[in-house]
DNA sequence: CGCCAGGACGCCC
DNA sequence: GGGCGTCATGGC
């Protein structure tokens, strides 16, 4: 990993990395572009963990007022620096629809996000745009003054909730509390169990279906060969894979999903 | 105004 | 066990 301290700051060098795409890609919903004289610069938060972050030229980013210990105990491993991305893309660029796919979006990091707030955030995202889907975390945000708990949400209801407008998703975010808290879903045995099994529980909790349990399994619990599959993806399987998905890629198959979602989607514009 | 949004549920056959 | 209407809300 190749940084330095400037200051306050935290300058990192990585050039299979890129702001905009990592950060407004559909992995996470807190993160506010904001006017800046660099590239680009995002203001955010993981749970309650805020940060400034600016791309200040292609591959050089600074992480704003962070000490090393935070950089090194936190954001190094939520933008998952210890991952070598140049690797990955190696491996996937054996096929040609992927090749491409990481040639068009290949700044994409897969954030290692927290599983909670990963769980209601997908919740709320079905059947969603992504405008919204993040005012409704921002109002929930705002009304705890960062992501709540599970502990901090007991026992709220469906009615308790009508201030996100969040429509039907507002009983299934009550059940997701209600589970978590009375111990039937336990999330870290969960991020720890063989994928078929955590598949299985995660379902348990109502509004969670196959699509927001892998999106769960690959942000909020960095289980690679999660795949999520959308109507986007489904084209891209559809029209590039009808054998189905490389075995080569299978492995990190998520973070492959990463870039062909952004390849698929963008491609024409 | 109607259509759609990174779906899931409930009911149908 | 696959197909389909329905579910709130608001962006476009």
């Amino acid at each position: 990993m190749d940084y330095s301290v400037n200051n306050n700051d935290i300058i990192l060098s990585q050039k299979d990395f890129n702001l905009d795409e990592t950060l407004d890609c559909g992995q996470a919903f807190r993160w506010k572009k904001i006017p800046s004289d660099f590239l680009c610069t995002y203001e955010g938060c993981f749970f309650n963990n805020n940060l400034r972050i600016s791309e200040i030229s292609k591959g050089v980013f600074v992480f704003h007022n962070v000490t090393e210990e935070e950089f090194l105990g936190k954001w190094a491993d939520y933008f998952d620096l210890h991952t070598d991305y140049s690797q990955l893309k190696q491996i996937f660029s054996e096929d040609e629809t992927l090749s491409k796919a990481c040639e068009f979006a290949g700044g994409i990091r897969l954030l290692r996000q927290d599983s909670w707030e990963c769980l209601i955030s997908f919740i709320i995202s079905q059947n969603n745009n992504i405008p919204r889907i993040k005012g409704i975390i921002e109002r929930l945000c705002d009304n705890y003054s960062c992501f709540p708990t599970a502990e901090q949400m007991k026992g709220v209801s469906a009615d308790d909730l009508a201030y996100l407008r969040s429509g039907f998703r507002g009983k299934y975010i009550s059940h997701a509390v209600e589970c978590v808290n009375s111990g039937e879903i336990n999330l870290s045995y969960i991020a720890a169990a063989p994928i078929e099994e955590a598949r299985m529980y995660l379902k348990k909790i109502k509004g969670v279906g196959p699509k927001v349990a892998e999106c769960v399994l690959l942000f909020g619990m960095h289980r690679t060969d999660a795949f999520p599959v959308d109507v986007w993806i489904k084209r891209v399987l559809e029209e590039y894979y009808p054998n189905g998905f490389p075995e080569f890629a299978k492995e990190n198959a998520g973070i492959a999903q990463q870039y062909l979602f952004h390849y698929i989607r963008n491609k024409g514009e």
